[in-house]
DNA sequence: TGTACATCAGTGAACGCGCGTTCACTGATGTAC
DNA sequence: TGTACATCAGTGAACGCGCGTTCACTGATGTAC
């Protein structure tokens, strides 16, 4: 790659300017397509640089891949410790936690889009890592859950399928935003408090059950 | 194709058994990957034939894809119908509608797991064509609530956010049967029918809102 | 500060390979008489 | 029923292309003295 400008840099900071170049790139590309239909001349050529030095940065396009994971899941982790965050500040936690999702995804819509591309149309070690990750985040939202009055007496599997179900419904909207078109954030945001507020509604009256 | 057996066949069943090889090799092929990741060569050489010869069945491999979105949207549409008819004649609406769902998934997993992979993985035509029939079928799901009671003063905005919750929380499950251990179905089965039976009690509550 | 050498990100030619697609063909099946 | 011709699913050679990967290289940056 050239540096156009007369801009001093280290070479390591050269380096590392061409290895978010390639992942750019990547990130780029995957707007419309799969990971696993790119090819390494494409992403090269779309960072500015020649087939041959992607081996400076990467084995394999793999291994772009899992830098691509790791990125996007430290975005995503992010996402859940501000929303841990906002919920302990706000009265109002469906309406706190579903506004840290909205500014998150349209902060990062490559690397959620990513997310949910691989998660489903992935062919393996990625979509394994995603699912690890959002099954994990399952678990400390049922943690979560435990602390609530009306679900004190909730069993541990019923915890869990009711964090899943909330997860599902995250995971929904956040596919609804990645599609929407331009304006429609408000509607969005506005069902997705519904959904989470419709499943809130069905607890009390769960106690009486089995 | 060469008939190994002395079977006696019209040259027109004979195409036929050749077209329904090559869709079924592109759905073995898609077990573990993305359609578009598919090659015509690989298509053709596990169907048994010489690549030249899929022209004879398909302009492209797009056409083939249309053929195989077109397929499963049948078995998905058989489902709905199975579901609706189980519906009217069980008391335990919830009950039917899961079992009907994990019955078609396991006897079409092919089909399933093409519509998953390509409603998130899928690269355009494919997607927004599932797409659109998940919607449809929220849609008329939404009819379908407004005919309980407790759901006749619901506004359209609000049945229709219903019957989208009901119909992410049921592709949530036909994930978890498509990536199930053998023997974990039982289990996937109760948690699907705890998800449907938690969002449907939060409906009287929902009156006293707004 | 100046010089001599080492490092290494990026270059460009070259390779063998699988790709989609063309074309003229073969030979079994279908049809007309 | 038998013959002569038409149809067409499948064949096999050939094409140009983009692919991942190798290799020897260049020249700017870094380091030691």
């Amino acid at each position: 790659m050239i540096s156009v400008t007369a801009e001093p840099a280290t070479r390591h900071e050269r380096k590392e300017r061409t290895r978010r170049a390639l992942l750019d790139a990547a990130l780029g590309l995957l707007a419309d397509r799969g990971f696993g239909s790119l090819s390494l001349r494409e992403v090269t050529k779309r960072a500015g640089i020649v087939p041959t030095a992607f081996y400076r940065h990467f084995a394999s396009m793999d291994e772009l891949g899992v830098a691509l994971v790791e990125e996007s899941m430290r975005t995503l982790r992010d996402m859940i410790r501000s929303a841990r965050a906002d919920r302990r500040a706000s009265s109002d936690i469906i309406r706190a936690s579903v506004q840290t999702l909205h500014q998150q995804v349209r902060a990062h819509e490559d690397h959620f889009r990513f997310l949910v591309r691989e998660r489903y149309g992935g062919s393996g070690a990625v979509s394994r890592a995603v699912a690890t990750e959002l099954r994990l985040f399952s678990s400390e939202l049922a943690v979560d859950l435990a602390r609530f009055q009306y679900l004190r007496e909730w069993s541990n599997e019923d915890l869990h399928m009711m964090a899943e179900l909330i997860v599902t419904a995250m995971q929904a909207t956040v596919l609804d935003l990645l599609e929407a078109r331009p304006g429609a954030d408000e509607r969005i945001v506005r069902t997705a408090e519904k959904r989470l507020k419709l499943i809130t509604l069905g607890v009390p009256a769960w106690r009486s059950r089995t």
